[in-house]
DNA sequence: CGGACGATTGAGTATACTCAAATGTTGTGG
DNA sequence: CCACAACATTTGAGTATACTCAATCGTCCG
């Protein structure tokens, strides 16, 4: 998850509850968003930072000829909009229906500099937003088409409720938002969603939810352990320590 | 460029100028490194920053498999090491004869506190790395391999001289690091290389010697604008304005 | 000169792609 | 509430791109 300040993953107090507490009346900018609605576009000058209040964005990237990359999803309690040139490299779209806080930058700035709290705080988000993007760009460079969907589904399962999830996950976002997000077209991960179902990984409710009944051969695979490949069914055991690993 | 500062990019004082000036003995902590040496591996505390003083840096993450992915490569003026967890997420492997500048992070966490100027010339930085790394993400997922090559020579050619770069690059890293930077194979990049000098774009003077013969074709490439791969030969007008558009 | 390594080239294949059609889902108006 | 339209998703068939495995070529050093 490129980009993203995740409300949980912090020891520090979140960005979410620094920004909440310095200013009391936030709420007062929040603003809602109907589905496929952009919040800033590619160019559009940086003013403000984003705070995700209710619902799924997307921030991506479109190519000249019109294809597109997804470089993150957006979750409440998540930070966007801190591109640090004068004008917005991403374009941040509402997935669904969503709301956002929206700060403006100076604002945010001189509290930086009188609250080493937030300052630090956005500083370490910043670079673990970078420590993020990692994983997810080694999957797109270094995966197959089975790898990228198990690790989409095991991170997440564990963001919607760390550290472990819950077992149906619900995605708010379409086939086409996942197959740009892995850098696949939507009909090889329809395919493998299907491909999944048949092994037996997943089952699938409605075409938005996902159940997912092995997590842990899912989350071998997402790990690019080729032998999680050759086990296609059995494998009863649980397997957490791989994952601190 | 996922996690680069680069020395140029900046309007404000560069981080290693900042650095250099606040820590005026920095330079008795440089430390050479030969090809293939390992700066930090993965899960290696992250106790420092560093500096590029001379030769290139690469930083890399591997899958359990051994798959490789290439995230970065550093010049003499990049700073890495920036990331926020206790541990290192990747390595940072000398590519040729080169060397650091090796900065404690508590002295640098000191003068940050102390200094605004370092504190917003680091924070600028790792935004603006998070930046740079969305062109790699967007080749990297949606681009095919003669794009990604294309995009990869015109960034190595600009950074190495900006903003227009010398014609003639000298490509320090071996075919197997661009393949792992760009996410195909030894034998993919190689053929993608031929088939470059085929077309007229490039010459090979020697195998890490790569003289641009037509920069404005290899950046249209680059901008995956499929307009440019029906152009196999003439094209003789110039196109600056593409560029920044 | 020979060995080691890096790079290129060749042949065949697999994975994911494209184009196309069918099916399923959602929302809206009658 | 149903019917229909619009859209999302799945499935199918064929193909292309990049992959794998293998051999050759070139270059740098010892």
């Amino acid at each position: 998850m490129a980009y993203v300040f995740n409300a949980f993953a912090g020891d520090k107090p979140s960005v979410g509850e620094l920004l909440s507490t310095r200013f009391p009346h936030f709420d007062a900018a929040v603003v809602s968003f109907t589905a496929g609605q952009e919040v800033v576009g590619e160019g559009d000058p940086t003013e403000n930072f984003f705070l995700v209040i209710r619902g799924l964005f997307r921030a991506v990237k479109f190519t000249r000829d019109g294809r597109r990359q997804v470089f993150a999803f957006y979750m409440p309690g998540d930070i966007c909009g801190l591109e640090p040139e004068a004008t917005h490299k991403l374009s941040i779209e509402a997935v669904d229906r969503a709301a956002m806080a929206i700060l403006p930058r100076p604002a945010c700035r001189l509290q930086m500099d009188v609250d080493p709290r937030l300052n630090a705080a956005l500083f370490e988000g910043a670079t673990r937003a970078l420590t993020l993007s990692i994983d997810h760009m080694l999957m797109i460079g270094r995966s197959s088409a089975e790898e990228r969907l198990a690790w989409f589904l095991t991170m997440i399962r564990e963001r919607v409720a760390p550290p472990f999830g819950e077992n149906v996950v619900e995605l708010a976002m379409q086939r086409q938002d996942i197959a740009d997000y892995l850098g696949l077209t939507i009909e090889t991960v329809s395919r493998t969603f299907t491909q999944f179902k048949e092994r037996g990984l997943i089952s699938l409710p409605r075409k938005r939810s996902v159940e997912i009944l092995r997590p842990d051969a899912l989350r071998r695979l997402a790990a690019a352990d080729r032998d999680a490949q050759s086990i296609p069914y059995p494998e009863p055991a649980r397997d957490l320590a791989a994952v601190a690993a």
